[in-house]
DNA sequence: CCGCATCCGGGGCGATACTG
DNA sequence: CAGTATCGCCCCGGATGCGG
């Protein structure tokens, strides 16, 4: 990018993170954690391949993504978020909370949707109710692959699924999602309306708001 | 903006104001206020006209800046945020906090300044160390126009110069304004090394970091 | 397959000129 | 003062190729 030619904190972080796709790349390795090439593309649909490499390189060279080969036998290459690159996540929970409103209107026709981008804020924004009690697990999906909520010690973090059984499950349509995740739909009214789940009711009720 | 077509709230968010320009735009109406055409370009040096004219318009149209005329004998229009764009406020904060490593490398050959990009964020990072005293202004200045701050009752505020006498004064490069205000460089040792103040220095030290 | 590089058309951007 | 108008250019988007 261009730079501003502006002495401004905001403007100099914009000359390193103001470029198109740049912000999404940083929230997919945040919510992710390392990943391959490939899993960030399906983790930033849209983005031509050409982008996401020279974004890469960019954000390789400004030192916020670090690359890096993993051991045999696994034998793959990953990229991650250095130190100052996860220094970012203030900025994209701000951007995330200023956006929420569009949310609620209703998906674009084509919005593709990954449950990790709605799962990983609002882990951020929920709290464990019941601190004391042993840790459980909740699935959340809505037809892509499924995140996992662990819940226990007062905190609830996300992570990919690992395929075992988790104490609750909930799938429906993004919306319904948000629905329950941000409070605005309790469980009985989003079954109601097509969300699906099983498992212990009580350990889905244990995920609270923290706050307004 | 072409859209990202994801339904994730940062996303969403970026459809809105990741245009180049257009969280700069923002930057000055909310640390100017209410401010005419002319004026905004000025505060945004380097954007062509008619980039600045369509960025408006666009965020005229998506709710988050008004156009206003004011009412004789004035005779002007000035482009001012809404509500839903001041809420942006938390967003440049955080961009800002995280671009601040850049400042302290010197700035650029060609980088423009303006006292009134550096002298907002400091007065949200800076508190009245002595809150019952009463009201004193402190007026900033690197060769452009001058801010002033004024502090009183715990709080510090920034406003346009209006050309009556501050209380105290500091001038010099955009750097040795930053390290003072930051805390990273005492008065005695910012004079020697080229900034200039007057006036009642016990004003000065008035001011105080608010936290890490 | 994975991790890119290359090619090419279109549009957003940058600079300047111009105007009610 | 508050914008249009115009015109290159380069970034972006989409497709394809290709070595490890």
């Amino acid at each position: 990018m261009r730079t501003y030619r502006q002495y401004c904190s905001i403007a100099k972080a914009l000359d390193v993170v103001g470029d198109r796709w740049t912000l999404l790349i940083i929230r997919e390795l945040l919510v992710r954690g390392p990943a391959r090439y490939t899993d960030i593309r399906e983790g930033v649909p849209g983005i031509a391949t050409n982008l996401l490499a020279e974004r890469l390189r960019e954000l390789i060279r400004e030192g916020l993504v670090r690359r890096r080969d993993t051991p045999p036998p696994v034998a793959a290459t990953v990229f991650e978020l250095t130190e100052r690159g996860r220094e970012l996540e203030p900025v994209l929970l701000a951007l995330g909370r200023w956006g929420a409103p569009y949310m609620y209107e209703s998906p674009g026709q084509e919005d593709q949707f990954r449950s990790r981008w709605l799962a990983w804020p609002a882990a951020m924004l929920l709290t464990d109710g019941e601190p004391d009690a042993p840790l459980v697990t909740v699935e959340l999906s809505a037809g892509d692959e499924p995140v996992v909520f662990e819940i226990s010690g007062g905190r609830i973090q996300t992570r990919p699924s690992d395929g075992s059984e988790p104490d609750a499950w909930l799938r429906g349509t993004p919306q319904m999602l948000l629905g329950v995740l941000s409070g605005r739909l309790d469980l009985a009214t989003a079954r109601s309306e097509g969300l699906e789940f099983g498992g212990d009711e009580r350990v889905i009720r244990r995920m609270q708001p923290v706050a307004a």
